[in-house]
DNA sequence: AGCACGCCGACT
DNA sequence: GTCGGCGTGCTC
């Protein structure tokens, strides 16, 4: 017998499918998805393979040696994995170890197992000469904690002797057992009592469970009770003894998400995030594996979850960035839920309150099955939302951050002893350049994005095409003189809040305050026990939290993630928006959000005030189609970086020849050569091209092909990826 | 990625 | 006549 292994070796040159030989010892334990050992290269190391096809026959090629032995009891890959495998690889153009890898948990491949102890139980009472008061008394102790405690546990609590303890074991009255400690969180939870469906959510769930499609998009407003809905789906996968998997964003995987999961099903769910320990992470998915728990909750990487039976796949906030990996292999959640439904035949639900625009677009030509909520599923209504025109404030003299009608909401929800929530829309770096009098931004008008300051040449320059401008000291518009570049924090809100409202309680929740483990649950609790008045922070505070006494939502700059030199600009808006409104007015009481801008006319603004998704959808949409952005075409970035950076232009430059000449007579619009959005991470230069058009999994791994044999003599100097439809082309 | 092979200049 | 520089090519 004979199998096709890929060895665990990162070097692309070796990403393919090697052959080997089995002995005829091991033929009737090898099996697909097992990892053996095999000698490999001139000095036959030995390496970790994976066996990814069997074959009986000797394919007719020489020196096949002979695998070493096989690692595992049972495969670690199962069929539909490797499957799997072979799909991502096409489609991502990455190797077949970056899908291995990303699909087991890595610390397996560094021997990292289940932990054990061994524990101590009774077998008989003790006689003969060890029927004596001191075994007798150690016996009784070990009665009543029968194979609770190790050794030295015991030792530590009763004040045990261990040679005591070893004699009764080594004379058989007493017992070591082997038992698998869990590493995961075991942390029991309040009942989360299961609600009663009203009528559009149970015939949401009636459509979903009885319709011979199997791909549904359920679009609720915010708070219309989508995850009641997806409890009840994983209920019934429960009855029917089959397997679901519930991807939430990381951002928004908050204890709220698990308390309510494992409030609903018990400790019997596994929970699976970026933050667990290698120890944590192989137990859970050990869990999975075994077929011990039939509810995974997780973020993008537990869509890889080996479930049996797999029967349903949930993706909430299925528009977040945070589902796109950006490490190779580079693909979307959603992407390989639709394999997982092909080759498992899961039931996918995607839900959101905003679509992306491509879901949607998917959905209209019929990819999915679209559910809409139009109603709150507590009969609550959505907040009044009002747009402050900062040009106006400043025309009659208020230069603060605070507009005046923000300034006095502020002041009555304190007064009402409610809460309020002062929202940053920031993502990263942005540093575009405005007009503070008439709101006019500076942009591309071939791409349509907001140029980006380089103050060290004081230019403007377009991140998608490399175009550069210098930049004018007075408003193209309104030839005023209030052109300013745009920068804001949330450590200067926080400033500025205790510097106005004294006896306030403020919390600040952003990156650098949640960088410890538990530091986010520490704040989201602290605000939800009414503990603070007033809470800032950025997009980690936009979804799913939920607390009643939150009547007030203001979005300080709604500006700053309009202006993201990306095409997607105008979509994250409108969704951080919507969903930060979504905060206020969650209890009985109303609510109202007030949204700050020097560009109130735009869309996404208008749009999102009115709670209007059709309404953005269609405006976006038509942006897309006349600037030929996806879903009319694809996006395939070549991200080129090195620390060295002349050799870097030099090379990226006359790629970019290249391929122009190359991709002359295609309609493929060539961006570029110009420096990445960030043009520096980490000592390592980085500059993109990007091509744009109808670009197919074909044409891009013609591409990758392409560009590695023309960086051949500096391959060890630059490195290259690609990716196609990026999130963003920072 | 490693490792071996191979072809060229410097050295005991 | 041989030691070692690294350019090239292969790994079942």
């Amino acid at each position: 017998m004979y199998v096709g292994i890929v060895v665990n070796n990162e070097a692309t040159q070796v990403d393919k499918i090697f052959t080997y030989e089995i002995p005829k010892l091991l033929e009737e334990k090898i099996q697909i998805g097992c990892r053996v050992k095999v000698p490999f290269g001139f000095g036959n190391k030995y390496l970790d393979g994976f066996v990814l096809e069997l074959y009986d026959i000797r394919p007719n090629m020489t020196n096949i040696k002979e695998i070493v032995r096989i690692c595992d009891s049972t495969p670690i890959l199962r069929v539909e994995d490797i499957l799997l495998i072979k799909k991502m690889k096409e489609k991502y153009l990455c190797t077949y170890l970056d899908c291995i890898k990303t699909i087991i948990p890595t610390g397996l491949l560094d021997g990292l197992t289940n932990k054990t102890v061994h524990k101590v139980s009774v077998i008989k009472k003790p006689e003969g000469r060890y029927d004596k008061p001191i075994y007798n008394s150690i016996y009784d102790i070990i009665v009543d904690n029968n194979g609770i405690y190790t050794s030295s546990e015991l030792n530590s609590k009763f004040c045990i002797s261990i040679s005591s303890l070893g004699t009764l074991i080594k004379n058989g009255f007493l017992s070591k057992e082997k038992v698998i400690i869990n590493r995961y969180n075991e942390k029991t939870y309040d009942n989360y009592e299961e609600k009663k469906l009203n009528s559009e959510q149970a015939s949401a769930l009636d459509t979903i469970l009885n319709s011979s499609v199997k791909k549904f998009m359920i679009h609720g407003i915010t708070g219309s009770g989508k995850t009641e809905i997806y409890l009840h789906l994983v209920s019934e996968m429960l009855r029917l003894e089959k397997g679901s998997i519930v991807l939430v964003p990381e951002i928004s995987l908050t204890p709220q998400m698990v308390e309510r999961f494992k409030g609903r099903f018990g400790n019997d769910i596994a929970v699976f995030h970026s933050k667990l320990s290698e120890g944590e992470r192989h137990d859970e998915w050990f869990r999975v594996k075994t077929g011990k728990v039939k509810v995974a909750v997780g973020a993008r990487s537990a869509i890889f979850l080996p479930m049996k039976n797999l029967g349903l796949i949930i993706i909430d906030e299925e528009h977040e960035g945070s589902y796109k990996s950006e490490n190779s292999p580079k693909y979307n959640a959603r992407e390989i839920a639709d394999f997982k439904q092909f080759i498992e035949g899961a039931i996918v639900v995607l839900g959101s309150a905003t679509p992306s625009i491509e879901t949607y677009f998917n959905t209209i030509r019929g990819k999915y099955n679209l559910i809409s909520l139009k109603n709150r599923a507590d009969g609550a209504f959505l907040p009044e939302v009002e747009i402050i025109d900062m040009r106006e404030e400043l025309a009659e003299g208020n230069k603060s951050m605070f507009s005046r009608e923000l300034y006095k909401e502020l002041v009555e929800c304190l007064d009402r002893k409610e809460q309020a929530i002062l929202f940053l829309n920031r993502r990263g770096f942005s540093s575009f350049v405005s007009c503070r009098k008439c709101g006019y931004v500076f942009k591309c008008s071939d791409c349509d994005i907001s140029l980006t300051y380089h103050s060290f040449d004081e230019t403007l320059v377009c991140h998608y095409c490399g175009k550069k401008e210098k930049v004018s000291n007075i408003c193209p518009k309104c030839k005023s003189k209030y052109v300013k570049f745009f920068g804001i924090g949330t450590e200067k809100i926080e400033q500025e809040v205790k510097r106005i409202f004294k006896d306030a309680r403020v919390l600040r929740m952003d990156f650098d305050t949640t960088r410890k483990k538990n530091s986010y649950e520490e704040i989201y609790n602290i605000f939800k026990e009414n503990r603070a008045d007033i809470l800032i922070g950025t997009q980690m505070i936009a979804k799913g939290l939920d607390f009643k006494n939150v009547t007030l939502v203001g979005v300080v700059a709604a500006d700053i993630s309009l202006n993201i030199p990306d095409f997607r600009a105008g979509e994250r808006t409108f969704q951080l928006l919507t969903q930060v409104s979504g905060r206020a007015g969650r209890g009985k009481k109303p609510g109202k959000v007030i949204i700050q801008t020097y560009n109130p006319e735009h869309y996404s603004l208008r749009y999102a005030a009115q709670n209007n998704y059709m309404g953005f959808y269609e405006e976006d949409i038509t942006i897309r189609k006349n600037l030929n952005y996806p879903p009319y075409s694809n996006i395939l970035a070549l991200n080129f970086s090195s620390k060295n950076e002349v050799l870097l232009i030099k090379t990226i430059q006359s790629i970019g020849v290249e391929l122009k000449s190359k991709l002359k007579d295609s309609n493929i619009n060539i961006l570029g050569p110009c420096p990445s959005g960030i043009s520096k991470i980490k000592e390592q230069f980085r500059w993109q091209i990007v091509l744009k058009g109808e670009i197919n999994i074909d044409f891009a791994s013609e591409i990758k092909i392409f560009i590695s044999n023309l960086i051949k003599s500096v391959y060890n100097e630059i490195r290259v990826s690609l990716d196609i439809n990026p999130n963003s082309l920072l």
